[in-house]
DNA sequence: CTTAGGG
DNA sequence: CCCTAAG
């Protein structure tokens, strides 16, 4: 077990060696989807983190904010740890960050502050936060630099003055977060921090005119806390022009991440049709193209970092953008829920992996890493755990020593063997997130939403090292002396009954994150509500948001409203339990083919053949985007198989007999003569014709 | 991206 | 339908 604090940028000096990736076949033995769980299992870890500055950052807030004047310091009022008394309604910000996994969601419930606080808050969220939640999203947006530039502004300046309190007690990055962290960081912060201001290039190029940097780095807080050593420097010096080329050295290797990222967006860009897909498919797209796909862009990293500055300025943006338009009707359904969720005594702060995520679990980086057993690993400790976790190799530790990947947060560099007990992963999270939150905290594991209380299993016996476990790893922090109080606001009887320590782990109104990297979809922990209702809309983020409000507005035990403790305690726990499926790219909603779909496709068979089914497509399904190519093949398939079998072994809607005659009549035509030039398409046509109508007369021949 | 096939 | 190897 080997639990390091370190700096993301160190890596041990490791250098990106020039070598050329392996080739595309030899790189698609690596497991890929593995890495997806690892990358998974990373954001847990970093989320965990970020909550937990989170929470300290709260909780010195609330000591400096009586001392603060002014009343724009709601945010430092959100209650940390340490609040007593949550009687404060519920405040949410939300701000799921697509952007960065495209798919996965991270939501973190905090409790909130004190009453003394309340009016501080309620203000705040309501029309502050919200305005800079509305802002934000309009930012990501935004297509006009100037417009997206003046409407940061607008938020920066709101925040502002929160932050030039804190900025007298700024000593780390966590201080810094604080500010802003707890509303506007959050929505901010999600959505474009990690994308950008994980890297300050980028975050400077991205969010476009922006003047004051300074500004901006105070507001995305997140974004400077990846890479310690630069945050600060930025934050007090404004010196915008110092502050980037700071940036970039510091943060090279995240720099490198988001060039990687960007590539994949640039590659998204060329491929408007992922964009024009229905929004469920045209996720699901993305979402493809996120996690496997972008793998086969990484090999361009260096050809990116090269034209950096003209990607960044030029081209990337658009993309970028548009990617995030895919989700800003979600975002802004998002916005909505939490505003009228100003009932509740919780914040909910959703993030997405995007801040860490993003530059982390997708780095593309990882794939370089898989490829080589050597130094690359080391890019991102996080690359480990896919090849050790799955059983692989891992590179990091060369031997045969299965090793649990070492996760990246923050600050930590956590590895822990396959073999360790839970109870030592407890303890070195704990050590690792005391080190930087000062203790008083203790990590609960989670596993599919369960907490996994036997400290002495290995992680092994657990089961959590396996893929799909390891998809639903999680990590609560609570507070080490667990106070019981009541449940403030909870009137589900299910909740009631739990223990508190229960109730943190599983309750939905306890802060979550999502060990999920891919998906959107906030999945809920077990024995909740929240499992019907996810459950009955697990295809769409802003349905299921839509249901909960209404849910919420009636009662207060609405899963993510209510923090069923008193709010002291910080869980993360998978959202997505069935994030595996969605996550993992959910199935298309099946479509049966009508028969007159059949006939197009026989028809368009006859005459084409059975080799090009993309002329099949164009030819006969130009318009029905729900059929590719790869379907009509499929169909094809079928078809030709269910016209070899007995009627009565057919299922589903029964295809005409005269047009499956013709599928074997084509099917032996084109086996034959393996599509070939159009010429002989018209002789072709006539002899399947010929054939068919001879087929009449025999009925269910086989062969023509 | 397309094809071709296996799952 | 999905996933992938291959071209």
């Amino acid at each position: 077990m080997v639990v390091k604090k370190r700096q993301y940028y160190g890596f041990n000096g490791f250098h990106m060696p020039p070598v050329p990736r392996a080739p595309r076949s030899a790189r698609r033995g690596l497991n890929l989807n593995k890495k997806k769980v690892e990358d998974s299992q990373l954001c847990a870890f970093e989320l965990l983190a970020s909550l937990a500055g989170k929470l300290l950052q709260e909780s010195e807030s609330s000591a400096s904010s009586n001392a603060s004047e002014a009343n724009d310091q709601p945010i430092i009022g959100v209650g940390g740890v340490k609040c007593e008394q949550a009687e404060d309604r519920p405040l949410k910000a939300e701000c799921l960050d697509h952007g960065s996994f495209g798919e996965s969601a991270f939501v973190a419930e905090s409790a909130l502050p004190n009453s003394d606080q309340k009016c501080l808050l309620n203000e705040f969220s309501l029309a502050e936060s919200d305005s800079i939640l509305e802002r934000s999203s309009m930012i990501s947006n935004s297509n006009s630099p100037e417009k997206v530039g003046a409407d940061l502004k607008t938020v920066i300046c709101k925040s502002k003055s929160v932050f030039e309190n804190f900025s007298g007690k700024v000593e780390g990055s966590f201080d810094s977060r604080v500010s802003c962290d707890g509303h506007v960081d959050n929505g901010y912060r999600s959505q474009q921090g990690g994308d950008v201001l994980d890297t300050g290039v980028l975050a400077v190029e991205n969010t476009c005119s922006l003047k004051d940097q300074m500004e901006m780095c105070m507001n995305f807080p997140a974004l400077l806390k990846l890479d310690n050593d630069v945050a600060l420097p930025t934050r007090r010096e404004p010196v915008p022009n110092a502050s980037i080329p700071k940036h970039r050295n510091d943060t090279k290797l995240g720099v490198r991440d988001d060039d990687v990222k960007f590539s994949r967006f640039k590659k998204l860009l060329t491929k408007p049709k992922a964009f024009r897909l229905p929004q469920r498919i045209g996720d699901r797209r993305i979402r493809k193209l996120l996690t496997s796909k972008y793998w086969k862009v990484a090999p361009k990293l260096q050809e990116c970092e090269l034209s950096k500055p003209a990607f960044f300025e030029g081209g990337m943006k658009p993309q970028y953008r548009k990617r995030k338009l895919c989700y800003s009707r979600e975002k802004y359904q998002h916005d909505t829920f939490y505003k009228r969720k100003c009932t509740d005594r919780s914040v909910v702060v959703t993030t997405d992996g995007g801040f860490s995520s993003e530059s982390v679990c997708n780095s593309p980086n990882k794939s370089m890493t898989g490829d080589k057993n050597g130094a690359a690993v080391m890019l991102h400790g996080e690359n480990g755990i896919s090849s050790s976790v799955i059983g692989h190799q891992s590179p990091f530790h060369s031997k045969d020593s299965h090793v649990l990947s070492p996760f990246r947060v923050p600050e930590l560099f956590i590895s822990v063997p396959e073999t360790a007990t839970v109870g030592s992963l407890k303890r070195t999270v704990v050590e690792a997130v005391s080190a930087l939150l000062g203790g008083g905290l203790r990590v609960g594991v989670l596993l599919h939403g369960m907490k996994v209380r036997d400290d002495s299993r290995t992680l092994l016996q657990t089961g959590m090292t396996s893929k799909e476990n390891l998809d639903t790893l999680g990590f609560s922090l609570e507070p080490t002396p667990v106070q019981a109080s009541p449940p403030l606001c909870t009137e589900d009887p299910a909740l009631l009954p739990c223990d508190t320590s229960q109730l943190i782990s599983r309750s939905p109104t306890a802060p979550i994150i999502d060990s999920g990297i891919s998906d959107a979809l906030p999945d809920p922990p077990p024995s909740t509500n929240l499992d019907t209702i996810t459950e009955s809309n697990h295809e769409s983020v802003s349905s299921h948001y839509d249901m909960v409000t209404d849910d919420t507005l009636s009662d207060c035990r609405a899963l993510v409203a209510v923090p069923p403790l008193n709010a002291e305690a910080l869980a993360m726990v998978p959202l997505n339990q069935k994030s595996k499926r969605s996550e993992l790219v959910q199935r298309r909603t099946r479509r049966p083919f009508s028969v007159s779909e059949v006939e197009a496709l026989v028809h368009a068979v006859e005459e084409i053949g059975t080799g090009r089914w993309r002329d099949v497509k164009l030819r006969s399904f130009e318009d029905a985007d729900h059929r590719t190519y790869v379907d009509l093949k499929d169909k094809w398939k079928t078809l030709v198989h269910t016209a070899q079998i007995a009627p009565q072994q057919r299922r589903g809607e029964p295809v005409p007999q005269e047009l499956l005659d013709r599928v074997l009549a084509a099917h032996a035509y084109w086996s034959q003569h393996q599509a070939k030039q159009h010429g002989k398409n018209q002789a072709a046509i006539l002899k399947i014709t010929v054939a068919h109508a001879v087929k009449n007369g025999v009925e269910d021949d086989q062969s023509i």
